[in-house]
DNA sequence: GTCTATAATTCGATAGAC
DNA sequence: GTCTATCGAATTATAGAC
């Protein structure tokens, strides 16, 4: 008993302290990229020693992959409506882009880590060319449909939470839906030009 | 008379090796980025001194500044017929992309070199806003629409060029015109939603 | 679990011979 | 102009005391 009770603080603040290094990590892989973010830093910022970190993750790509261990997913999208869909995948990416840290550390690390882009294809891969198949008129147009759903959305992403370019940094949300909704639409649904 | 010549062929020479090590420069930051791109490989691939590096471009924030030193322009588009800017501005984009491998580089540098990050804002901030000034319907928009065209042709540059995304690596340089260049027409012509 | 000390690399940059 | 040698700094990673 007194052993579980032992075990059991010592997973709970063991966990208390990962959970720490892994908002500190986030924080900086998303601002400074893999090479950049240093581990001595990353532990300065969450106030633990720096072999605190090697002894949980091993070394510094255990720590990256866990701080951007989740992945995006879209959800019921293909239930909306068809007319909605593009407006609703809009709202969606804001959504996950507004809250989500390891969304801009997964991209600014992808841009040079070949590990960390694969991880953003498998997004595309396994949920948007689907998406886009059982949505799109052409099912062996989906690739390109899906394609092109990404490089918009990522395009914003890009302008807006990485290089954080003024004029797009300052489109409200609303605005967002209504110019990118309409683009993502007529990317999934109108016929092949 | 001989001093001239000889200081000639030294020049002829020396800007010879400068154009090697600013190919081999673009090549690595364009594949690497700034901080994985060492100047160590940079000269390895000029098959040229490390030293030599630095007795041109003094440091290695020089060298990328040498690397990258063009701007991208956007010619005469304004007066092209109102209804086909989109498909030129998609035309102009790809064409520069294609060929000007420092685009990729300075779009890598710039996800974690604000310097970088800055000068692609540059062309945002000093040919597409004015252009969507003096073509939008409402001039008070401008901003916003620039922001919108940068993402969609920086979103594509990013999946295709950047992260390599073979749906996107796939897409034939006309299926690109047909799908963005509407987009681009939407965003700098249509009235706000 | 936590920290100190340090090994082992790697890189940017400099000095100086030729 | 070109190259060798090297410095100084920063980093990841390990070994081991407590």
């Amino acid at each position: 008993m007194t052993d579980r009770t032992e075990n059991q603080q010592a997973a709970r603040r063991s966990d208390a302290t990962r959970a720490t290094i892994l908002a500190a990590a986030r924080e900086r892989f998303a601002t400074d990229g893999y090479e950049k973010a240093t581990i001595r830093a990353i532990a300065r910022d969450a106030r633990i020693d720096p072999s605190m970190v090697m002894r949980y993750y091993g070394n510094k790509a255990g720590l990256f992959a866990a701080a951007v261990a989740i992945g995006p997913d879209l959800p019921g999208l293909a239930v909306e409506p068809r007319e909605e869909i593009g407006r609703a995948m809009a709202r969606h990416f804001l959504a996950l882009w507004e809250e989500n840290e390891e969304l801009t550390a997964l991209m600014r690390v992808g841009v040079t880590e070949p590990h960390a882009a694969e991880r953003m294809q498998s997004v595309l891969r396994e949920q948007l060319i689907p998406l886009a198949r059982r949505i799109g008129p052409d099912p062996d147009q989906a690739q390109a449909r899906a394609a092109l759903c990404a490089s918009a959305v990522l395009g914003l992403a890009l302008t807006r939470y990485v290089l954080r370019f003024p004029a797009s940094v300052a489109l409200r949300p609303e605005e967002i839906v209504d110019w990118l909704g309409p683009t993502l639409q007529r990317y999934l649904t109108a016929p092949t030009p």
